[in-house]
DNA sequence: GGTATTAGTTTCCTTAAAGAAACTACTTTC
DNA sequence: GAAAGTAGTTTCTTTAAGGAAACTAATACC
């Protein structure tokens, strides 16, 4: 057998592994799923009430969050000229976009808990 | 227009947030995606073989996030009665159930990056 | 004028994630 | 016996993420 030099420099493995990077620093954080999710659900939601529908997350953190996705072109902001003023936060069609992935993760996530449920291997995580 | 107490609670929306929720905390971190990609590429990789191939990781990050994702049932640690003694890590079944969501997530990337570059929207992100 | 609602921002603080370098312990080779 | 390779662990430090509470500013209602 002999020995290779191994490690994934074979041209289309940088830009998958590139790519999955790119992805993850988009989404990352505890609240993107989350936000994104919602707006799926309910296509346009005002800044009060996502911070009622995204439970347990503070107006910082939502502000801070919403920023991040407007500024990666996934969402956008619309300030409406209301008495109180209201701003609604909607999905842009690249937003949208992340519909599969996302139904992957809950997909995967849904048989995993069962996996785990007929194999009941003293159950560690996932309580 | 009723006005309605929205909220996500319709029976099929709370598991499918959970499961998000589930999937993301198995899978957090800087690394797990990397790693996991590189046992598909590879199928079985030793300690340092994971070290050098896993770009920019060091010896403790490796080593915690192998632990979780044993812990997790995704990867398989096998320790071979070799000279210097080796040990071998690979993904199980269970691990492997995770490449539509990987494949879904490079996709991504990789089309959103090619969006980006159409729009040409002096890219701020993704340098 | 006092209270409430809208959409945030600011300040302060805690915890979690990550990294660098040194170290253990065993074996093989020179 | 010194050097190098195996697979990690330990310690120490920095950085990033996240959260609670108070605050701004505009408008509307009573």
């Amino acid at each position: 057998m002999k020995k290779e030099a191994l490690s994934s420099s074979s041209s289309g493995c940088k830009t998958r592994i590139l790519a999955i990077k790119d992805t993850m620093e988009i989404l990352t954080g505890k609240w993107k799923f989350h936000i994104i999710g919602s707006l799926m659900l309910f296509e346009k939601l005002r800044f009060m009430e996502l911070l009622r529908e995204v439970d347990g997350i503070g107006a910082k953190m939502l502000s801070k969050e919403l920023q991040d996705l407007e500024m990666n072109h996934l969402i956008r902001r619309t300030v409406l000229n209301t008495k109180p003023l209201t701003v609604e936060y909607e999905l842009t069609d690249c937003g949208r976009t992340l519909g599969p992935i996302i139904d992957e993760i809950a997909k995967w996530g849904i048989t995993y808990r069962k996996t785990l449920y007929h194999k009941s291997e003293t159950s560690e995580s996932l309580v």
